[in-house]
DNA sequence: CAAAAACTTGACTATTTTGGTCGGGTATAT
DNA sequence: ATATACCCGACCAAAATAGTCAAGTTTTTG
């Protein structure tokens, strides 16, 4: 089980965003350079954050990225949904035909992997992105 | 981010096994036919379950499975690392040469990943396959 | 003993997901 | 004007996933 790298990448750059806005916006190329992402792949990954209101962009020649919300108020969760990627550890849908494995009933497991969701999920939900600033030195 | 379902069908498996393991070995055949899983997927996944000491095997015409340990002591996170699926969301690893995306410190995100990695790995440790079975009614 | 049930094992494969890149835009500050 | 930076869809190679296949071996029981 592991996080991709778009989910990982996102928070990356936003706590390297959250360190370097001081009220400006910061650019993807800047981000880029200082979190070795590529520049490419920043701009798929922040298209989404756009979309999903995390951020908001400024065009132009000091253009770059800005919070929606503050560092202090964004969750982790709030980020990983932006990409799809909230935690469903299993594929026990609610289809309408068939709960789990075709069986009528739910699989004797199902309740084990709620939880599991729940308990990761919170994690995330508890999260804020400047929890993850803390007692870091900053280095330029 | 989501468990593969070799771990899920190993759990699921291991779980039936316990529902219906009254001192006899467990047909793999009889756990296909329950829980909806291929027999040839289920072989390669005792494969590994037999590999890793969580169950022993037992030939011939009246054989199957049975558990080393019993699914009071046997804990989820073990069954996991017989699969090797125990959590690593992410690709920071120790190696000599780099620490994370190519810089000489960690990245600023690095404690959050291993925090998380510590709140997934502890749920599967602190959870024994019996835990799963409470208040089943057992189907058959 | 023969036959069937059940485990053993390695190799193989189709599909999906991942982790990006490419190319051609558009907006805006200086 | 022009350089910088966002915008966006299409594309693609490689890896992982989710199995299947084939060809066994072992053991019980009729």
């Amino acid at each position: 089980m592991k996080l991709n790298t778009k989910s990982r990448y996102a928070v990356m750059a936003l706590a390297d965003m959250a360190i370097f806005s001081d009220k400006k916006a910061v650019s993807l190329r800047d981000i880029s350079l200082r979190q070795g992402i590529s520049l490419l792949y920043l701009e798929q990954i922040f298209l989404r954050l756009k979309k999903n209101k995390i951020v908001n962009s400024v065009r132009g020649i000091n253009g770059g990225y800005t919070f929606v919300k503050s560092p202090k108020e964004l969750k982790i969760s709030d980020i990983l949904l932006a990409l799809d990627q909230k935690v469903k550890t299993i594929g026990c849908k609610k289809d309408s035909k068939k709960s789990c494995n075709g069986k009528s009933t739910k699989c004797i497991t199902h309740n084990f992997w709620d939880e599991l969701d729940l308990h990761i999920n919170s994690f995330f939900e508890n999260k804020r992105l400047s929890d993850l600033l803390k007692n870091k030195e900053v280095r330029l």
